[in-house]
Order: structure tokens, then sequence, then C-alpha cells
DNA sequence: GTTCGGAACTTTTTACATCA
DNA sequence: GTGATGTAAAAAGTTCCGAA
């Protein structure tokens, strides 16, 4: 990481002339005067057409021939080499810098449509999430009711059971159930077989009150 | 007069090379 | 090997012009 220390912006300032010279049309406005040149950069000025830059410095709105070719290129490699710029340019009648800030502003706007579409993805997903956390919270609540269905079920036939004194009740019979070790995370019902866990599909973990019943 | 897209620019960040 | 320094290129951010 470079800091901007005084001999880079001599560096900088160097740059800026040679540049200047390359291509006075755009550099006319930048460039500071003699004098200037100790002093950090400053960002230009606000020029009016026909000032310092000339016919040069306006901006021009690129052809659409021109676009097609640079999208063409875009289309094919974002960042563009030293060689193919030059030529691209040559090829355009442009100025190769205008084809390196085109790519820039083009890599930019690239990036930011991107992340749009990116965004409006997540977004949709998200929206899928909370749709489906709605539907398994519904359907949660219509269990939840049809387990204390169930359980108002049981109480009632244990209760009439004990009422007929009969040895033969559920509860007696399940106790004997209850003794044998299950097999593998027995208590919830899961099973291991490969390393792979095998729940049955109306267990039941979280609510397991009833099992309690049995026990 | 206002807004918006995009060209042109500046500043910051990053990667790499060279040297003491 | 390592830190300091220089350089180039890209990213990020800003300014400003022209068209609608």
């Amino acid at each position: 990481m470079t800091t901007t220390t005084p001999i880079n912006h001599q560096v900088d300032q160097d740059h800026m002339l040679l540049i200047s010279q390359l291509y006075p049309d755009v550099y006319t406005q930048i460039v500071p005067p003699q004098g200037a040149a100790t002093k950090p950069r400053r960002r230009r000025k606000k020029s009016k057409s026909g000032e310092a830059g000339g016919a040069g410095a306006k901006k021009r709105k690129l052809t659409e021939e021109q676009v097609t070719l640079l999208e063409l290129n875009f289309g094919n490699e974002h960042k563009l080499e030293s060689e193919k710029k030059d030529r691209l340019a040559s090829e355009l009648g442009l100025d190769p810098r205008q084809v390196a800030v085109w790519f820039q502003n083009r890599r930019a706007r690239w990036k930011n449509k991107k992340l749009e579409e990116e965004y409006s993805i997540l977004k949709k997903d998200h929206e899928n999430v909370v749709l489906e956390k709605c539907k398994l919270e519904s359907e949660m609540e219509k269990l939840k009711e049809q387990l204390s269905e169930a359980e108002k079920e049981i109480h009632r036939l244990s209760e009439r059971a004990e009422g007929g004194g009969s040895s033969n009740s559920p509860s007696s019979s399940l106790s004997m159930e209850a003794n044998i070790d299950p097999p593998f995370f027995g208590e919830f019902g899961v099973e291991e077989y490969d390393g792979v866990f095998y729940m049955p599909q109306n267990n039941y973990i979280n609510g397991m009150e009833w099992m309690n019943q049995y026990m």
C-alpha cells in the first residue's frame, strides 16, 4: 500500500506531464501550471466549453458502432491488454485512454448490475424461505392440535380401562415394551445404519410428553 | 430547470518488482 | 528472508456534460 508522499507526488506530476504530452486533448485541464508542482493534486476546476481544454476536451458521445465493438470486446474479455487496447483504439478511431476509461466504466456498470441481480435473487430466496417458514408453522400448529386430541383420547381410554379393572390394560402391555432397550438413540426412535441416522416418519421429538404415558 | 446516463477524471487499493 | 520503495493497473468514488 502506498501513501502519498512528496516523492510520489513528484512522480505523479512527471507522469501527468508525460501523459499530457501524449494526450494533450485530455490532460490540458488537469496538468498544473508551473510552480504548482509541489502541491497535492487538486480536483480539476469546472471548465466551460471552449476553455483551456478546447474542442478536444469536450465530451464526445461514442457512436453506436464504437459502442457495439467495445461491447463485443467486453463480452470476450472484461480486461484489456495494452496491445489490444491500442489496436481497438485505432480500429475505433479513439484515444487508447478513452478505450481504457470505457472499459473501467463498463466494468463498474457490470459489477453494479451483477450486484443488483444477486440482490434480487437473494431477496426472492428470502421470501420463499419466509413463506416456507409460515407454512411449517401452521402445519406445526395443526399437528399440535392433533396431538392434544390424541392425548385426550388416550387419557379417556386409560381411565375407562382402569375403571374396568382389567389386567390387560394398554399401560401394562406398553410398559413391557418400554423395558426393551432401543437399538441406538432409542429414546428418540432414531436408528443408525452405516453412519446414517434414520428416524421414523411419525416420530415427534420435541413434544415427547405423550411418550410418558407409557413409561 | 431537473434528472439521468455515461465519459472523464481523481484517489485508493492491490500486486508485483527491485534494492539495500 | 525481509522491509522499504517504486510502478502499474484496477477499483472505487466523484465531477461534469449532454440529452431527454
